[in-house]
DNA sequence: GAGCACTGC
């Protein structure tokens, strides 16, 4: 029965209706509820009704507990405002400091007003992280005494954890909301959009803000928050203030609604001067606290794995001899390590409780969490006190001049140190100590990190932008805009690998190639393996090439893991011994301890594994046949060409008898990785990856044969317009040669594929 | 004879 009060209104905004007329308050606690029009005295009523209004059941004792604590969060006593805002505007930048409930009480609020329920749609919030999306999915799910998975639910890679028709909160990944908006670029699911931890300005969340941008201005309905944590909200207000230029408005920035957080203070600390090696400045000031301050756990930020290790082996021998020295004056000292790649069970150390006092009545004992950023966004650990920060990290730096992405040790910049601090302050007030002046930290740190954008190889992303029908990749309305050179090199592959044309124009094959979620160069040999009737070993190859690494290799036993490394070697190619791995993998699946034992990460396999169900359902999708060769050689043979359809950009040619190749048209001197398991040095191989450490190496490499680059790629290998050099005269031999092969005698050479269809994809 | 900061699809 609808409510005649509202008949004036289009069905969208009549809100709930009563189910029936008598009493219809008690039995709908949205009663009155007009979407877009709620006050905050109807939805704190709403959450004291003794129904819940999704799911009509009676509130659990849990949920009225939980909603006393709700009521003690910051953004809770600013729900009117919040409503009030969301009611009057499309698009609101919102700043909310950690603590203040923003991720969990904002997208609640939202759904109160929007009612996505009533219109078939939903409320979707944003994460950068998977783990985020999962356990605040869960966290909502309980204040809001409904079952994960139903009316709040999650959706990340691997999992969707949502019921299509129940549920309208999802919490999701800023990546699969992008993957979702490749399909359906209205977004049209969805009645409100709301970007998390915008301020971290992943690739993902930098390219949905360009979109919702636009879209916003299509979908009036739509509407838009952006939540931040640091207090540079005025660059997205400015870049949301939403005025119809045509109409004459005058720009006027995107409302601010701004929620104070919820944290201990945190005294800041300077050196004097500046410290000239920052690890020994470091394992000094952890020593310092030790000693002189008061108990409660140390969280040192070093940049990665080796670094971290060998500080906390100083660390440990320094504190031990304290220890016993001055037993009675100085507590027991834990160091744990923290990094990515450590095994889940050893990051878990980190939550362990500091050791007890050597002996009743001494001093009691202290845990130091040594850490690269992980702990800065993606790890909470509770009872930090004291923070020591070198005021450096290892952060990713694109090159688009030789195409090579590097990890760069680079001080960190003001919010960066800003939110280190803070790790310092969850449990009670804290210390922390910069090791830099408070003259550099106020002159010399930039401050903001530099958003990814400007720091990645955009080949993806572009492919991604051209897949969501952006037209003009150049003049996109980037929050910032990446360098036009590293756009150019990204059209520029794409249109070499035939997903754009030359009017860069998305083809046929770059729309199937953006559906993998892969690098281009791999899902272009991905769909091109079938013609090389190779497209069942390139699916675990792919994979495998998008998984972190599985060797393992403890200091303790490199000499076994070595020796186990080799056994799995295929001394041609290093594609051809992961294919290797993952297939001893699974003929071995029943053997639990097999990955072990080979010194290899069950973990990462375990993830092949799932990365290639995947995959291989994509290529279900667009029929593109799954098939091997029977024959070891001619199937070794195809794979190595089907990697070169995809990689002929990526080659390197050897030059004189040193170990030295050249990449090819870059010509920088590059050598074999230490890891490659090539047995010989041949004269032309492909690469997967161009590492840049302590000199350049190229990693994961495959020998290949010079006639395939002129056979497969023939425009990129066109000699007329190919820079002269050694390499250009090599090709010239063969080109040469294949030409007397193909006037009729020529011995045979690979079997090659059907020109047919291949053609199609130059 | 080195290294994988961290995410994400």
């Amino acid at each position: 029965m609808d409510n005649p009060y509202l008949a004036h209104l289009p069905p969208s905004q009549r809100g709930i209706a009563p189910s029936s007329s008598a009493s219809a308050s008690e039995k709908e606690p949205l009663f009155g509820f007009l979407s877009r029009k709620v006050k905050g005295a109807q939805v704190r009523k709403a959450m004291d009704h003794q129904l819940n209004p999704f799911t009509k059941q009676p509130h659990s004792a849990q949920y009225r507990k939980i909603l006393e604590a709700r009521r003690a969060l910051p953004v809770f006593s600013q729900m009117d405002e919040f409503l009030e805002l969301f009611s009057k505007n499309q698009i609101i930048v919102m700043v909310g400091e950690t603590g203040s409930g923003k991720t969990t009480q904002i997208p609640q609020f939202v759904t109160y007003s929007d009612l996505p329920h009533t219109k078939g749609k939903l409320v979707a919030c944003t994460q950068p992280r998977r783990v985020a999306a999962m356990s605040v999915a869960q966290r909502v799910a309980d204040e809001m005494d409904v079952q994960l998975g139903k009316q709040v639910g999650y959706s990340i890679r691997f999992e969707d954890m949502t019921e299509p028709g129940t549920t309208f909160l999802k919490y999701m990944t800023d990546g699969m909301l992008l993957r979702e908006a490749m399909n359906d670029t209205e977004l049209s699911r969805y009645s409100t959009i709301i970007l998390d931890e915008a301020h971290e300005r992943t690739l993902a969340t930098d390219i949905l803000m360009g979109l919702l941008k636009n879209l916003a201005k299509r979908r009036k309905d739509l509407k838009i928050i952006v939540m931040s944590a640091t207090l540079d909200a005025l660059k997205f207000q400015s870049y949301f203030s939403l005025h119809d230029a045509e109409a004459g408005e005058a720009p006027s920035p995107a409302p601010l609604f701004k929620v104070p957080g919820r944290t201990h203070p945190v005294e800041v600390f300077y050196t004097q001067e500046p410290e000239p090696d920052y690890v020994e400045a470091a394992i000094r000031t952890v020593l310092m606290i030790h000693r002189a301050e008061d108990p409660g756990d140390i969280l040192l930020f070093l940049t990665g794995e080796e670094e971290i290790e060998d500080a906390c082996r100083k660390i440990k021998l320094e504190a031990d001899d304290l220890l016993n020295t001055d037993p009675s004056s100085v507590g027991p000292l834990m160091c744990v390590p923290l990094y990515s790649s450590l095994p889940p069970q050893q990051q878990q150390r980190i939550f362990d409780a500091a050791p007890k006092p050597s002996q009743e009545g001494y001093p009691p004992g202290r845990k130091v969490v040594v850490s690269t950023n992980i702990a800065e966004t993606s790890l909470t650990i509770d009872g930090i006190v004291y923070v020591v920060d070198p005021g450096f990290s290892k952060q990713k730096v694109y090159n688009p001049r030789i195409r090579v992405e590097s990890l760069l040790v680079s001080p960190i910049s003001k919010a960066s140190a800003q939110q280190r601090a803070g790790r310092a302050g969850r449990t009670r007030p804290g210390k922390c100590f910069r090791l830099y002046t408070e003259k550099d930290f106020i002159s010399e740190l930039e401050e903001q990190t530099h958003p990814e954008i400007l720091r990645s190889n955009l080949a993806n992303a572009v492919l991604e932008l051209a897949k969501l029908g952006i037209k003009d990749l150049v003049k996109f309305d980037y929050l910032d805009a990446p360098a036009p050179e590293t756009l150019m090199r990204a059209l520029e592959l794409l249109n070499y690998l035939a997903a754009l044309d030359d009017d860069g124009e998305l083809t046929a094959l770059g729309g199937v190639m953006a559906e993998f979620p892969l690098d281009p160069q791999l899902a272009k040999i991905l769909i091109v393996s079938p013609e090389f009737k190779v497209s069942n070993e390139m699916l675990t190859i792919t994979a495998m090439l998008s998984i972190p690494n599985v060797w393992l290799r403890p200091p303790n036993q490199r000499a076994a893991a070595d020796q186990a490394k080799a056994m799995l070697t295929v001394p041609e190619s290093d594609h051809l011994t992961l294919l290797n791995v993952f297939n001893n993998y699974w003929q071995n699946k029943q053997d639990r301890n097999w990955a072990w034992n080979n010194f290899l990460s069950a973990r990462a396999l375990a993830q092949a594994e799932n990365v290639r169900a995947q995959l291989q359902r994509t290529m279900e999708k667009y029929d593109i046949d799954i098939m091997s060769l029977e024959d070891e050689r001619k199937r070794n043979i195809g794979i190595r060409q089907a990697l070169t359809c995809g990689f002929f950009m990526q080659v390197a040619h050897k030059e004189g008898e040193r170990g030295n190749y050249l990449t090819v048209k870059d010509n920088q001197v590059v050598g074999l990785h230490p890891s490659c398991g090539l047995d010989s040095q041949p004269e032309w191989v492909l690469f997967n990856e161009f590492v840049l450490t302590k000199r350049p190496y190229i990693r994961t490499v495959t020998e290949i044969k010079p006639e395939w680059l002129l056979e497969y790629a023939p425009l990129y290998f066109d000699l007329a317009s190919f820079p002269d050099g050694e390499t250009k005269r090599a090709l010239q031999r063969v080109a040469i040669k294949r030409r007397g092969i193909g006037n009729g005698n020529g011995n045979g050479g690979e079997s090659r594929p059907k020109k047919k269809s291949k053609k199609s994809y130059e």
